[in-house]
RNA sequence: GUGAAUGUAGCUCAAUGGCAGAGCACUGGACUGUGGAUCCAGCUGUUGUGGGUUCGAGUCCCAUCAUUCACCCCA
């Protein structure tokens, strides 16, 4: 009886297909973030347990897998990549500031998995610490959108929003420390419950209807940024916080606008909340309109978080994508730009027998040697069956190498997608499919 | 953590409480040096698991496990 071949819930395998996509969007995002000065870092799969918890929340920390090892030690898996990153400016405090580091790696939740949501999966982060500068927020922003743009998205949205002007909020109306996540929660459903769920909502939370239509009064302000910035701006004037808010916001969509990022692929929203605890200043995510899979990308700025690890307060800012989400969108959207490459391999050379089976080896090792990914059939099937691999794997050209081609100087080269088969001189072989090559470069 | 749906061949799915089937895939052949098309033949099962009802259960009931979807929360 073989064991069960079973994987984890809300876990994956990436078999070849799927896995060149993912190198390819990976590949994407690290040249857009080493474009920016981001540098590659990467850090343990597993952290001390205290390192993680008390830092996302009450809902979050529960989400945390922990485990106990050999020697007693409270070990996490990672959450995300945001806290350690924290903990490493704290384990190398002499790092030069500000720190701009990118990282591509999973982290796990435990969490009950559903479309588009994962036990493990991966993130790709962006964030520069030891800035506190505005620019720093618009440029992580500016690097998701290029990133974005650079993968062939087009109708996407980046919701700008400020924990200040909800702080602001939750300080004018008088909201205790325990109350203020399930209001904010209530005004994140917006999009999803309507303007009367939240409306609900809120009364469930114990607010009176002249806070609510407050509140609801907020939530409404919809228009360009600046027009939406102005009214909050008029809406907030009475706390000095929601007008340090608004005032970054502004800087924000300066920036945003100087960078070159597009008016309509991002927008103030200020029903857009986001979960995690440690955010303090703007925050960020961003959504695509077509294929309902919730947010492909999220930030913000959390000037709070890093300091304990350091004792000294240190501000920092960053973004995430989503890459399982982007994944999924990408072949959900087929966008251009993206290739269709089933396989690594871009010719096959085929043996006819054990007589020129040294040719075939010849033949794959000139083509090698020119970059040019090679397989050699392993096996002593006929012809046939050769083609046939090489068409189930999606192999682009075929090299037949036979008696007759051999003892003339010729090669056989077929195109197995078009059908289309050239003879051609074998001293020309690389040449050729070097041609040929240079269109899926 | 809460709720719902679904578990039958490698895959997708059929079968009123009455002999477990089809398509695809796979293997061989038609075709001794040409795949993907067509035709022929062949292979494929503890109906998720454990109980119960029944003359008889893939089908009804209970439990359990798994998967998927939704809620909470989130990338």
């Amino acid at each position: 009886m073989a064991v069960q071949a079973q994987i984890l819930k809300g876990t994956r395998d990436f078999l070849p297909e799927r896995m060149i996509l993912r190198q390819y969007v990976t590949g994407k995002l690290r040249d857009v973030f080493e474009n920016f000065g981001f540098e590659p870092l990467d850090t343990p799969a597993i952290e001390y347990a205290e390192v993680l918890e008390g830092k996302y929340g009450d809902e979050a920390d529960k989400l945390i897998y922990k485990f106990e090892d050999r020697g007693g030690r409270r070990i996490g898996l990672r959450y995300d990549l945001t806290v350690p990153l924290a903990r490493v400016i704290g384990t190398h405090p002499d790092l030069a500031r500000p720190f701009k580091r990118y990282q591509i790696a999973p982290v796990w939740r435990a969490e009950k998995p559903q479309k588009g949501r994962y036990r493990e999966f991966w993130q790709c982060d962006v964030d520069t610490v030891g800035s506190a500068s505005s620019l720093a927020d618009a440029e992580v922003v500016c690097v998701a959108y290029d990133a974005l743009r650079r993968l062939g998205f087009r109708h996407f949205k980046t919701k700008i929003n400020s924990r200040k002007m909800l702080a602001a909020i939750a300080e004018y109306i008088g909201l205790s420390p325990d109350q203020a996540p399930a209001v904010y929660r209530a005004i994140d459903k917006l999009d999803k419950i309507g303007i009367d769920g939240v409306k609900e909502e809120l009364a469930e939370c114990g607010l009176n209807s002249p806070l609510i239509s407050r509140l609801l009064d907020l939530l409404q302000v919809r228009g360009d940024a600046d027009v939406v910035l102005a009214q909050l701006r008029t809406k907030l004037a009475d706390s000095a916080m929601g007008a340090q808010g608004v005032d970054e916001l502004d800087e924000v969509v300066r920036y945003l606008r100087w960078l070159g990022v597009s008016e309509s692929n991002f927008e103030v929203d200020f029903s857009m909340v986001r979960g995690l605890d440690y955010y303090t200043g703007p925050i960020f995510e961003t959504v695509v309109e077509e294929p309902k899979i919730g947010s492909i990308c999220g930030g913000g700025r959390y000037d709070g978080l890093v300091g304990l690890f350091t004792n000294r307060p240190t501000p920092a800012t960053g973004i995430s994508l989503g890459l399982e989400r982007i994944v999924d969108v990408l072949e959900e959207l087929h966008l251009g730009g993206v290739p269709e490459m089933k396989t690594v391999t871009y010719a096959l050379v085929t043996v006819f027998s054990q007589d020129t089976v040294g040719e075939s080896l010849r033949a794959a090792s000139e083509l090698r040697a020119a970059d040019i990914h090679t397989e050699v059939f392993l096996g002593k099937d006929k012809l046939g069956n050769q083609l046939r691999y090489a068409s189930r794997k999606g192999i682009p050209f075929t090299i037949i190498l036979g008696p007759d081609e051999i003892a003339t100087g010729k090669a056989i080269v077929k195109n197995i997608a078009t059908e289309e088969q050239v003879t051609i001189e074998r001293a020309e072989l690389v040449d050729w499919v070097l041609s040929k090559h240079e269109v899926l470069k």
